[in-house]
DNA sequence: GCCAACGTTGGC
DNA sequence: GCCAACGTTGGC
């Protein structure tokens, strides 16, 4: 049973070509708790995820991404160096998960929010839902399978 | 740069 | 446990 996702991720930061280079990474940084309790308790080996360029003209879906190891300890919390230090985080209590991705495909054409927002058929879902600001959440098969066709692809590209 | 929406913190 | 103050997200 596979589970479909969106990832946000500020391009200046970390973009989808970077992902694509490195082949994959950890999903370190994120701070909150529904974003933490997804990728802890849900977010599965083999899972798909819509790679998200947030902060961006224009904000868009980039490619797709994998997940490749389920939830385990986000060391960077307890990395007094890190920018993501949280002196609340320990061994014992690291309190702050992620799991790591892997580059799948880039789609063929970007796929913006105003594409998806102007898509009566996605108009579920959480990404165009106003207030809607975590940077991990879940996306219906149904509306995974929209933006593909959207990009000018479908499932079997993936597979 | 603005600001709406929302999450977190901490005093009480 | 309430809620005001504050910080962050992220589109515009």
């Amino acid at each position: 049973m596979v589970n479909y996702w969106l990832m946000k991720s500020e391009p200046h930061v970390y973009p989808y070509e970077q992902l694509v280079e490195d082949g994959s990474t950890h999903w370190d940084g994120v701070r909150n708790y529904q974003a933490r309790n997804m990728m802890r308790d849900d977010m599965k080996k083999g899972d798909l995820v819509l790679f998200y360029h947030s902060n961006t003209k224009p904000p868009h879906i980039a490619g797709i991404a994998r997940v490749s190891r389920e939830g385990y300890p986000d060391h960077t919390a307890q990395d007094p160096n890190s920018k993501y230090f949280d002196e609340k985080a320990s061994p014992e209590n690291p309190r702050w998960m992620m799991v790591d991705i892997e580059a799948v495909l880039q789609l063929p054409k970007i796929v913006s929010l105003e594409e998806v927002r102007n898509n009566p058929a996605c108009e579920n879902m959480l990404l165009v839902r106003k207030g809607q600001r975590l940077s991990v959440q879940p996306v219906e098969e149904s509306d995974f399978n929209t933006v593909l066709s959207m990009a000018g692809i479908t499932i079997s590209d993936i597979e």
